[in-house]
DNA sequence: ATTACATGGTTTGTATAACATAATATGCCA
DNA sequence: TGGCATATTATGTTATACAAACCATGTAAT
């Protein structure tokens, strides 16, 4: 994440989720969407992504597979699981509810708009 | 936090800060004020509550002093200091942009009403 | 009075997460 | 040939949240 430290640990893997939900993508590009598709807000370096992806690769929420472009450069593309979109149903679920707790502390000032 | 694990690492230090800018509080108070504020959403353990604001104190964003009730019972209240209003305001900010970029990766499926 | 529960705080050990950094390697363009 | 973007892996560090155990006091119920 792009932001002062670890503010948002833990939204990571549901970021990953989501994006993926819309189709299997590789790390690399995974990480160019997170970025483009926030709004360059949100960003993970290499170091959390590819480690993450693993992760969740063990956790069977995502799977793996390698391809070769035309010239012969290797990628992984991650699709997710049945149980990666059960497991992201939830987080949404529990990111709803984080949400509504702070906006409970903190009222609109949180709030965009 | 009450949540699947840590789906909100990093945010405990900005709440207890909201908290603490409307008055001085002790440990235990804090704790439960902060279930009430957030509708029983968010909820601090002391094995966490406890350290975090030793950590605050430390980093000069609170400051604690011993008081005493009536009956001789001992109590570690805490107030914000001013470079804690700094680093709240601060937080705010991240917060406030975190939810932006969520909002754009999520869309309204993230947003309560 | 004894038990039980809520209050109030400290400390230790554990697991997880995100990070920077470095290493490895390929494709492409000037 | 040099440099930059692409692509992945691996290492070591730091921060954070947690449970659990511990200590101790106040108060209400039995």
């Amino acid at each position: 994440m792009k932001f002062e430290s670890q503010l948002l640990k833990g939204v990571a893997p549901a970021v990953v989720l989501q994006i993926l939900s819309r189709g299997p993508m590789y790390g690399y590009e995974l990480g160019k969407e997170i970025e483009q598709r926030s709004g360059e807000i949100l960003s993970l370096g290499k170091g959390t992504l590819y480690p993450l992806l693993y992760n969740l690769e063990a956790k069977r929420l995502i799977r793996g597979r390698w391809e070769k472009t035309s010239s012969d450069r290797k990628r992984r593309y991650y699709s997710i699981t049945s149980k990666g979109k059960e497991q992201l149903a939830s987080q949404r679920g529990q990111l709803k509810e984080l949400n509504a707790g702070l906006k409970l502390v903190f009222g609109r000032a949180l709030m965009p708009a």
